[in-house]
RNA sequence: GCGGGUGUAGCUCAGUGGUAGAGCGUCACGUUGCCAACGUGAAUGUCGUGGGUUCAAGUCCCAUCACCCGCUCCA
């Protein structure tokens, strides 16, 4: 199904207009890639963690082998020691060195600018047509014609067009100093960027625009921050980018101190953050975020299995929880796109109205064991573990199933939109009732006669167990549509007919059909609905 | 960071250099009594922000911020 922008802002506009999510700091003109969740989306928010921390650590599935899955939590800090950033090689792999180009602004990544200089670049293309064909020479005159010409428009900032002479005479230098070695592609290349060769050395073009390249600096995915007084660079310290690591560093802490044995899990739910060069897609990529994370350690044989455990029980949780459409889609990653050490990973992905392509929800990896190896070699600490029964001495391998619970939470709010021009309430969102943030409302049809104090009684008897709302103004028709927006699956009506025979309608949210219960059953009804 | 677009009430949006607008929503009162009903009212705006031009700027110019689309990037 194609994107549909038309549908995304309706949900975008419904979210702030119920109070789902808020831009950060709206009031200060916002911040790029930062949102808030308001009292309605704090709650839906909330009810998704509740229901993985429930269904994944509190009560997980039967495992692969028929027994119980043991499953612990833990909540690590978010700045940790620097050195884990090293061990987990965020400290490099999440800074590949940029070169950025002043004139148009335009970054390069280093390792990959020649590349795209010999494939990508209209203006190198172009170029290399005025080499003379059979043998790749080239001669002055076309150059300088070139440089007039379609260099104007191509390379606007490249030395040979802003200064053709200049830069030719440089090139000829080159040539005639040492003639028995002509110089190569990328050495012509970096002469026509130059300029003030002696002041500069010799220069590489931007791809686009042909202005000298800058040197090359990591683009920092971390944040940096300072612990202490001073800050300084022995002080510097990061915002985790991930749960990840917090739970492979206290690896020992937990078999130390919690009797759990080899295959057990560990899971975390917390904040992570990440300096995306472009957050896009509302909530999709915010530079802050939440993860729901598990690390699952296992025996190497066993581990395909737990693999497969974890990605079907994830599959699973999702489509539980209401996303039961095809808009849900797995993905096993290719080969190419998998880590070294990985031996298989499914990237569960999610149709969503903003995007062509699925979008990753959750990655469930099989990691080898690389991060606690990773951390053996950096810390020094033994992270292997002994098995009592099979006197086996190894450093388990990890399944890490690795869900946002913002983009989790996106897509079921994405997932619940739905538009029925034929209802009084033409947008509302299905959400699943566990997900819900109000699970019921109480309303007297009038807001007299008695109504109103058989209501209040049973909201007060309902609102002890579940969020729940009372509202007595306006037409009953705009309150059922108010909680339609809202996602509140029942409404309970009490009537004239409620003060003969003490019944009450019950109103589903998403049929609008409504069945007669007695007002003693309410709190009944709503715990085998929810 | 670049290019294009947008920014006016809670939401969706009109607005020709000359008094700040509509629909919906919200609130109050009345009426009605099961699906955003009807009537009468009310509140809500530094027109994204900051400069400039002008007798006069929502409107023109400059800068800046945010959002959307496309690049670039993306465990």
């Amino acid at each position: 199904m194609a994107k549909d922008a038309s549908t995304m802002e309706k949900i975008v506009a419904l979210c702030k207009r119920r109070g789902f999510i808020f831009q950060s700091s709206e009031i200060y003109g916002g911040i790029n890639g930062f949102w808030d969740y308001g009292p309605l989306g704090c709650e839906l928010k909330r009810n998704i963690k509740d229901a993985w921390w429930n269904d994944m650590v509190l009560h997980p599935p039967i495992g692969p082998d028929g027994r119980e899955v043991t499953m612990v939590g833990v909540d690590c800090s978010i700045i940790m020691n620097p050195k884990v950033w090293e061990a987990s090689g965020h400290a490099t792999g999440f800074a590949d060195p940029m070169r950025k180009c002043p004139a148009c602004g335009h970054f390069v990544r280093s390792d990959q600018l020649w590349e795209m200089l010999a494939t990508s670049s209209k203006w190198m293309d172009s170029l290399i047509q005025e080499f003379t064909p059979v043998t790749g020479e080239y001669d002055t005159p076309r150059l300088l014609k070139w440089a007039k010409g379609k260099g104007q428009r191509l390379a606007p900032n490249l030395a040979l067009v802003r200064n053709p002479e200049v830069t030719l005479a440089w090139l000829a230098t080159r040539i005639n100093g040492q003639p028995d070695a002509p110089p190569t592609l990328q050495e012509f290349t970096s002469y026509i960027a130059t300029e003030q060769l002696h002041a500069t050395g010799l220069q590489d073009p931007c791809p686009r625009c042909g202005g000298p390249l800058g040197e090359a600096s990591p683009f920092k995915l971390m944040f940096e921050t300072y612990t202490g007084v001073e800050q300084n660079a022995d002080a510097k310290v990061f915002l985790r980018p991930e749960t990840a690591q917090g739970i492979f560093a206290n690896f020992r802490n937990v078999c130390d101190s919690t009797r759990v044995k080899v295959p057990f899990g560990v899971a975390q739910v917390g904040k992570a953050f990440r300096n995306e060069v472009t957050p896009r897609n509302y909530t999709f990529r915010s530079r802050e975020f939440e993860q729901m994370e598990i690390e699952f350690f296992c025996h190497d044989r066993d581990s395909m299995k737990w693999w497969e455990f974890w990605r079907d029980v994830r599959i699973n949780w999702y489509q539980a929880l209401g996303l039961t459409g095809e808009k849900l889609r797995p993905r096993n990653q290719t080969d190419k796109e998998l880590a070294h050490y990985s031996k298989a990973c499914t990237d569960i992905e999610y149709l969503f109205p903003f995007s062509d392509e699925p979008q990753e929800l959750e990655g469930v990896a099989h990691r080898g064991c690389f991060d606690l190896t990773q951390h053996q070699t950096h810390s020094g600490k033994d992270m292997s573990y002994f098995d009592d029964e099979t006197k086996e001495k190894y450093v388990p391998t990890v399944i890490e199933p690795s869900a946002g619970a913002d983009r989790a939470t996106l897509a079921f709010i994405c997932d619940a939109y739905t538009e029925d021009p034929a209802r009084a309430s033409p947008e509302f969102l299905k959400l699943h009732p566990r997900l819900a943030p109000i699970k019921a409302a109480v309303f007297p049809l009038v807001n007299k006669d008695g109504l109103p104090e058989i209501a209040e009684a049973i909201f007060r008897d309902v609102r002890k167990r579940w969020p729940a709302q009372y509202d007595a103004k306006q037409s009953i028709g705009k309150r059922y549509a108010r909680m339609d927006e809202a996602g509140t699956p029942f409404c309970f009506t009490v009537d004239g007919q409620t003060k003969e025979d003490g019944t009450v309608t019950v109103r589903d949210r998403d049929t609008a059909e409504q069945v007669r219960i007695d007002k003693s059953r309410v709190v009944e009804f709503l715990r085998e609905k929810l």
